[in-house]
DNA sequence: AGTCAAACGAACAAAAACGTTCAAAGGATG
DNA sequence: CATCCTTTGAACGTTTTTGTTCGTTTGACT
């Protein structure tokens, strides 16, 4: 077994778990408790996790800015369901801000999958993948200062773009959706494009926010909570928020996954 | 069986486990374990695995299905050949454009390998897919709208970048080098955006053209051929312009493969 | 506070994997 | 047939990873 696979199994189990044990997995992983401690101690410097005495939890405030590829690899059903459902609130010749990040990645496949005339404005390059020669989605990149851990463009000339155009909506996600804190994202160059993206557009400004990022902090600002229109998030993500206050002040929309 | 099926075979593999290991593909394909880091290595530089120690793993989640591999094959030699001559042209502390096709591209993937401090800006979004995260090389994307079939942006949108940015060298990649007609292209967006790089940039114009461009007309002109500074082509090309007035102004570059 | 077992880190040794070089085998070309 | 080129494999030294064995630290329990 690979470093690589074994390293992935451990973040698997921790995501699930919430955290792991050097002597349970060990054992299971037929290795040395040592090999184990390097593993984590390695997964720990990257920020997926946090060390404790006998194992690891996963960090939930993550202030660092995640790799794209562990990223990817969380992509899971309440992300797609989440896609889906912002992607439904979309109308035929909108033009809409989409940010950059995985689960708005997901909106992106389920605008393209929808297939009517809707133009998105983007700093996500990974939309490309997506993107159909024949279909009637039209893309717009956001140029500027590329950024190979997120896949995206952000900075100064990304401005002068964001400035030519007003779109009708904006769909934003974020790393930490918290009623006190805001909008918030690790990298500052992320916070400013997205700021700039809420800042021109003038319909709703709808937030798509998995259960993982409901109540976190991360470093950089976007923009205040009264600023968001919708919140669509999953299932546990919207207990999390029932009796708070955020209901009153912001539509909050549960995908179902 | 032959190196290409095999690399097909790894392909598909690491496709279905997200990761492969030498010492398990070595026995399946009955080749030795230096043969399978070869495969290993080759199928690295096409962007498609990432190299571990034991192994590789899947660059990214292609979930989303991708000819890209067919493209990346297509290279041939010529183009790698042209690739690497012109991006040995480029020194340190360089600001230049690049635009986009696939013969630019091959100058991207030797621009990075050399690892020294350039900026490149490009409406070229497959670039993305070399582009390390702890490298030296920048790259800025001009934004706009997006072309499937090109993978490329370009547009009015793109102006407004390249407005802003001054490049000391650009290399260009056309579909038709000729003589007479000078620098064409197939699509109109994609001649308006290299003639704004070449006018955004001050220092020397190198245009990269396999023996196949040479003496093409296409459809729009991008410049005319006294704007240019330098040719890199391979062999044949070299030869085809031989004892022609193209020398006399322009400065041919040969690069063997 | 004191005790003890578990967990930890450092150092060293073994094993696996790596890159490099060189030579042989198989095809294509003249 | 000779020659070149590509592909492959073997042997070498080097690097990375892993495991074992210490002594030390941590945290729980009396």
């Amino acid at each position: 077994m690979l470093p690589v696979e074994r390293q992935r199994y451990i973040q698997e189990l921790a995501m699930k778990n919430k955290s792991v044990s050097v002597s349970e997995l060990a054992p299971k992983l037929e290795v040395s408790e040592l090999t184990i401690r390097r593993d984590l101690d390695s997964l720990c410097s990257k920020g997926v996790l946090e060390r404790t005495h006998g194992g690891a939890t996963l960090r939930r405030n993550l202030n660092i800015e995640p790799d794209y590829l562990q990223k990817a690899s969380e992509c899971s059903k309440e992300k797609q369901a989440v896609g889906k459902l912002a992607a439904s609130l979309l109308e035929e010749g909108d033009t809409v801000y989409v940010n950059s990040g995985s689960t708005t990645l997901e909106v992106i496949k389920s605008i393209l999958e929808r297939n009517i005339d809707i133009t998105i404005v983007t700093n996500n390059i990974d939309a490309m993948w997506l993107c159909k020669s024949d279909g009637n989605v039209k893309i717009i990149f956001v140029g500027g200062y590329y950024r190979a851990k997120s896949h995206s463009v952000s900075g100064r000339l990304a401005f002068s773009l964001i400035d030519q155009i007003y779109a009708n909506k904006a769909i934003i996600g974020v790393d930490g959706f918290s009623p006190i804190a805001g909008l918030t994202t690790p990298v500052l160059e992320e916070a400013d494009t997205t700021r700039a993206m809420i800042e021109h557009s003038v319909g709703s400004k709808i937030v798509v926010a998995t259960e993982n990022k409901i109540g976190v902090v991360s470093n950089f600002k976007t923009a205040p909570i009264e600023r968001v229109d919708v919140l669509v998030t999953d299932e546990n993500g919207g207990n999390l928020l029932k009796n708070t206050e955020i209901n009153k002040h912001i539509q909050v929309l549960i995908a179902k996954s």
